[in-house]
Order: C-alpha cells, then sequence, then structure tokens
DNA sequence: GTAGATCGGTTTTATAATGCAACTATTATC
DNA sequence: GATAATAGTTGCATTATAAAACCGATCTAC
C-alpha cells in the first residue's frame, strides 16, 4: 500500500468530504462531539477506541478544521476539544445516517437513542428539496458534471 | 488487531450506520451506483480502487441488502449492480456529504459537480426539520439516550 | 505535602486491511 | 478461431489499527 488514496483533487464534493471525514472513527468522534463530549477520556470511554489511535484522529481532526483544542474552560490544565463551525455543520451528515439506520438497522420495537427538539422534545428529521420547497427522491436528482475536466 | 471494531450492538443509529457504510469505499461506490454505474469495471476506472478490494466490497454491499447483483439486463453475460431501496434511501447521506463539502472543502470559484432536479434545473439542498416543518441547527437538537441500557 | 489515582497521551509489538501486480476463466470482437 | 476485454482471484509487500505497557503531569485524599 503506497497510503491511502487521496480523493482531495477531485471534483466530487461527496467524495472530498469522504476523504476528509470518511475514515472509520472520526464522524464517531464528531457524534459524540456533537453529544458535548469534549475531554480525551470521555471519548475513550465512549468508544471504546485505542488510544493512540485517538491521539492520532484528533489530531487530524483539528488539522483540517472540524475541532479545536481549547485549554480547558474551567481553570483545569487539560484541554478539551470543542467542534469549530465547520464541525457542527457536520449536523445534516449525522442526521442522515441517524435517520437511515433508524429505518434498515434496527428490528421493528428495538430500542436506540433519538433526535428531538431540545425545547419542544419534537422528533427531528431531514429531506432533500429543491431550493423552492419540492422534495426530491433520488430518481429524480441529476449530477451535473463539472464541464472540461471530467473527473467525478 | 483482533478485526476492526464491531458497532453493530450499539444503540445510536448513526453508529450502526457507520457500521455498515462507514469504511472507505463503500459509500463512494454508492455515489457512483447514484450517478448510473452498474458494472465492476465501471467502478474500477470510476473510483481507481484494486480489484480486489472492489470485489469485496460489492460482496459486501450485496450481503447487506444496499446493493443487488442481477444478471445483466441487455442479454449479456455479465452481472450488474444495482442500488435496492435500502441502498438508495442513502441518498440523503450523499446530500449532506456533497452540501459540506461544497462549502468547505472547495475553494470559491472552483469548479465541482452539482446536484439539481432532473426536470427543472433547480439546485438541490437539505435541511434538518421538525416533523412540523421547523428547521432546526445542532444546538437545539437533543439526543435521548435509550432508557436503560447506557450505550450510545 | 506526599502517596496514590487519574488524565492524556506515546511507544512497542502483533495482526488485520489495503494496494499492487500477476494470473485465470469466461465472454465479446473481429 | 485468435485476440482482446471483462470480472474477478491469488500472493505478496506495505500500511493502518488495536492492545497493552509505559510515562510524566496533574488531581485527590489524607
Amino acid at each position: 500500500m503506497v497510503g491511502r488514496k487521496s480523493l482531495s483533487g477531485n471534483y466530487c464534493p461527496s467524495a472530498r468530504s469522504l476523504d476528509v471525514i470518511g475514515d472509520w472513527w472520526s464522524l464517531l468522534i464528531v457524534r459524540d462531539a456533537f453529544d458535548g463530549l469534549t475531554r480525551f477520556g470521555e471519548f475513550h470511554r465512549s468508544l471504546g477506541i485505542a488510544k493512540n489511535i485517538l491521539a492520532q484522529r484528533l489530531r487530524t481532526l483539528v488539522e483540517r478544521g472540524i475541532l479545536t483544542s481549547v485549554p480547558a474552560l474551567n481553570g483545569g490544565a487539560h484541554q478539551e476539544y470543542h467542534l469549530t463551525d465547520m464541525g457542527r455543520d457536520l449536523f445534516p451528515v449525522m442526521v442522515a445516517l441517524r435517520q437511515w439506520g433508524e429505518r434498515y438497522l434496527f428490528e421493528p420495537g428495538e430500542p436506540h437513542s433519538k433526535l428531538v427538539e431540545r425545547d419542544t422534545g419534537r422528533p427531528i428529521r431531514l429531506d432533500v428539496r429543491t431550493d423552492d420547497g419540492n422534495a426530491i427522491t433520488a430518481d429524480k436528482a441529476l449530477i451535473l458534471k463539472v464541464p472540461v475536466t471530467d473527473e467525478d
């Protein structure tokens, strides 16, 4: 292996996204960050990830601008990892994954965590639409490739 | 290594989803399938993936119900790989990834492929909402963990 | 204030996943 | 019927990952 293939030059935005957060652990760490976790040990316990891998992932997530490491809000001497705006904007990705998993990966009636609006308790979901509000399914969509340098 | 950690028993739907499609190549294959590719060689050329890895991924995607392999529509003797309903329902995940990538991983003005409504050419986007249509940002959401067996 | 526990990692070592190239069997093309 | 393309499989080299041991700095209990 000559190192994992990089998709960073690809003109498909999905491909570039996967290049950045498509590895095994990154999105799980982000999920925990959405859940309010900030410290090394918290991620470690929550995910059961090996510590060396966790350290490496946190480092690259910070490098790539998805997390920042800030020097502990509460006087403590440790670091805390917080989502940046870029990281927080992964929210729809998380919701999409969650929605799909709920539908296909749980037995009917099997318990699972739920995502709700904090204030009202209403369930949260997500839909694909055109900018004028029309709901879209996959078959009604079309990918326009970039004109010259075909790549996508 | 004792095999890559399985998250299939996790009560967080996002985690289970990542367990199924969270590896390096699966979502890229699915993206190409959305793009209309069906044959081994097409995926191979499009992704530049090693052939043994591609074969393995196609096999597990079929096993897991995301693709089906059908015996060539046009009399030909080869297999074709098509998205199942389960696979097609990954569409929002793809759109979410695409939208995030467009925003953060391209220079202003840098060309990239675009997703539009086939009939009208209108751009497609996606939003997180409550079931009564209220737009939601990450900070307004809350994950309700499953009651007894804390896991998520 | 010091002994022990906890936190946040790094290092080492073993194994699994990946990539590459070569090979094969089957199917299209001429 | 020869040639090439397709759709893989096999074997080997390399990389990524995991588990466990280790380590210094900090926090806690006494």
